[in-house]
This record gives C-alpha cells, structure tokens and sequence, in this order.
DNA sequence: GTTTCAACGCACTTTTCGGTAACCTCAAAC
DNA sequence: GTTTGAGGTTACCGAAAAGTGCGTTGAAAC
C-alpha cells in the first residue's frame, strides 16, 4: 500500500483497474491458503499435476488448477506440455516466479519464530 | 509448512492443535485483507481505535475490531488503556510484532517488482 | 474389453471473510 | 437535556474461497 490513504482510496474507487497497492497486489498474487505452498514446492523443481496433489494431500484437484490457473495468470509459473517419454504435463516456476523464493523463506522463517514464541 | 509430507496430514489429522507448519502460521497470523495493513501503520507508532480507522478509510469498524483482536491474539500487539490526560485505548506494536516489519518490507518490496513486470 | 493413471471440468455445497446497519455505554462539551 | 466523540457489540448478508463428488478424454497395461 501507498503511504497516502487516498492511493488505498483510488484503489477502490476503481475496482477494475490493477491496482497499484504493493501489498494489495502482491495478495492478489501469492495470497491465499495454497498459493504459496504451492509456489514452494516447485521452486524445488518442476513437477506434475499429481505430483503437486500428492506433496499437498488435503488441497483438493478443483483449488489446485484453480490455483495453478492464478499463478499462471500472474506469470508466475509456466505450463509446459513434455512429449517425452510419455505425453504429460508439467508446471514450472518461471524467472518472475523465482523472485518470489526469497519471500517465501522469509514467510517461512518469520512463522517458525512465530510458533517459537508461544501461542 | 514442512518439507516431509506426513508432517501436513499429521496437522489435519488434529485440527485442534496449533498447526506446524511455518507458512500457514504465519497466514494465520498476518493472512487477510487487513493484517499487514494494520500493522505497517502500527509500527509507526501507537495509534487509537479512531485513528486507525482515520488511516485506513475503507475498513469497517466491525473489521477493524476483529482485525486488532486476532492481532493481539496473536501476540502481535498489546491494547493499552491510558488515563491521562483523559482516559482513551492505544494499541501498540509488541516487541513480538517488531519482527513482523521486515516481513512487511518484504512483501510490498516483492509487491512493487510484480507491478512492474507486468499483467 | 476392463482397469488404471493422468489431468482436469463442472455442479453443487460448505466455510470463511469482509461489509452494512442498528445499537450500546461512557465521557465531555454545549 | 442534547450532541458529539470514543470504542466498540451484534444480527444479518453477500461475496469469495475452499471443498465434495461425479464425470470426461486419452493413453497404457492387463
């Protein structure tokens, strides 16, 4: 978010237009219960479909294209159809989307501190 | 979230316990339309229930009460009530809640980029 | 042909989140 | 007494997010 409540202001007085919050944008982004955890795993490498599902058991396969839909959307994430060995999709992190790791271990770091200090 | 995937079910399977992993504690903690907004304009320094609202015109007051309960829940603020010179609530950022600042910086920095790279 | 795997689509349901509006108590100012 | 400000509480609602379960197509294995 701007510094200036009027910029959160113009955000909502426009809700079609992208907005121009930091904060906003970047929930829009990676926001969510799974985007994340999603973006986590493969920036570990590019993996299947149902490889995504089995390192996320409890996401169910609509929120997962769902979510890998979005983050492709934010191009975040490519999808590429491989022909070899076998006809299959994979989903890999792209360079924007790798701008993404340092956040994601920040958020990491900060909720083990977090679950450190208590309830 | 941990990087063995029994350490997930073994979160679903007790959804009463205080969850184990990183990420989504820190979601639960900081996650929402108006968390890290709250606090960014906290950790400039104490702040009333009305000057909150004031800084952040399209909160509801409803939301904005739940928004400072989840956070002091948390233990990311503490609700002061002072007396002099007429008796009024502040809230302020605990010495926990500093550590959540670098995130902040984090997230709209990484916000920023992306609002840059494009659509 | 049947079964299994992969990768979804889709209709519907449930849960969660954020908002609206009416209301409250207390204190101070007029 | 009335009005205003502070700081909420509560009932209700709609939207959004997440979940459930049935279904599809294509390919490979049996």
């Amino acid at each position: 978010m701007e510094t200036r409540p009027l910029g959160n202001k113009a955000q909502l007085e426009q809700p079609a237009a992208p907005t121009r919050c930091p904060l906003t944008a970047a929930l829009n982004a990676v926001g969510g219960k799974w985007s994340m955890v999603c973006l986590y795993w493969l920036n570990l490498g590019p993996r299947r479909f149902n490889e995504l599902q089995r390192l996320m058991p409890e996401i169910s396969h609509k929120v997962l294209t769902e979510t890998l839909r979005n983050l492709e959307q934010e191009s975040l994430i490519t999808r590429v159809d491989c022909m070899a060995p076998l006809p299959h999709t994979q989903y890999r992190v792209s360079p924007h989307g790798e701008s993404v790791a340092p956040l994601i271990e920040a958020v990491r770091q900060w909720g083990h501190q977090h679950l450190a200090h208590g309830p």
